[in-house]
DNA sequence: GCAGGTACTGAGACTCAGTATCATCGTTGT
DNA sequence: ACAACGATGATACTGAGTCTCAGTACCTGC
């Protein structure tokens, strides 16, 4: 079980209120583990009769986006999935089995793409990196 | 203006049917600079009178990205766009202003996600880069 | 040439993610 | 108390992508 109170306190930090329906979604996203879909929030707050609006689900998880304490992955198989994250440049680990995901810092990225820029004469803006595999956990499986 | 033989001789080289609908979207295809989306090719054959219909674009997409001479991005935005490209495995270089795209080899990644493997114990299968940026065309502008 | 099987096709219905609209509600500042 | 504004949920809508199905083109064995 994670922590909403990130989420919260993003909430706050950026002068958004905070809500009964935007604490709720915060806290369902603390109940998942690994990557979830809108979708999935969406249902979950309808088994638990919480009563929020899909709208409210999306918008809530746009502003989250917005305040980089969520991010949004595309997943290979082309669907939108979300991970809770620290609000700094990073790239995702994503368990391809029990879809944990684990947050790592640039590495050497920025010094390849530097490098990168300079051979082929792009002004390289941003970039993504998404790394798909097995966590510790399911190596052996 | 690209060229769409290497899309048909790929369909051919694997033993699949060689069709007028599959040329008409390998051209399709080839008439297009930088990247593009179904949508784009569906609608290129409807102003074109091809008579393709909207399934046979989404089914010969697929079938060109299985042969791995056609690669699906993720841009920024969430849509799903595609790039001709060469069937090894590499990264792209997305022009933000003109959307044109360039192949670039893997440079040093490997050995970046060989070393987070071996710090993180992950065991990595695939992994996806994008860089977005300016192509040197628009540089300037 | 013909018959049978298979690959492929277009039309259209369908599903589902995401967005837009809008009337209503709750907070906040005065 | 009240005006202003932000947030909400219901609902309708859009548009991407999938599925189904009847029909067609093509290949292969006879």
């Amino acid at each position: 079980m994670g922590d909403p109170r990130p989420f919260v306190s993003a909430l706050d930090d950026a002068g958004y209120r905070v809500t009964e329906p935007r604490r709720a979604v915060a806290e369902l996203i603390a109940g998942r583990t690994g990557h979830f879909t809108a979708a999935d929030l969406v249902s979950d707050s309808g088994s638990r009769r919480l009563g929020i609006g899909r709208a409210t689900v999306f918008r809530t998880l746009e502003l989250f986006e917005e305040l980089s304490v969520l991010e949004r992955l595309d997943l290979p198989s082309g669907e939108h999935a979300y991970v809770p994250c620290e609000p700094a440049h990073h790239h995702h680990l994503v368990c391809e089995r029990c879809g944990r995901t684990e947050d790592v810092d640039d590495g050497g990225l920025r010094d390849l793409t530097e490098a990168l820029a300079g051979r082929t004469g792009w002004a390289i803006g941003t970039h993504r990196l998404e790394l798909f595999g097995r966590c510790p956990r399911c190596r052996g499986s």
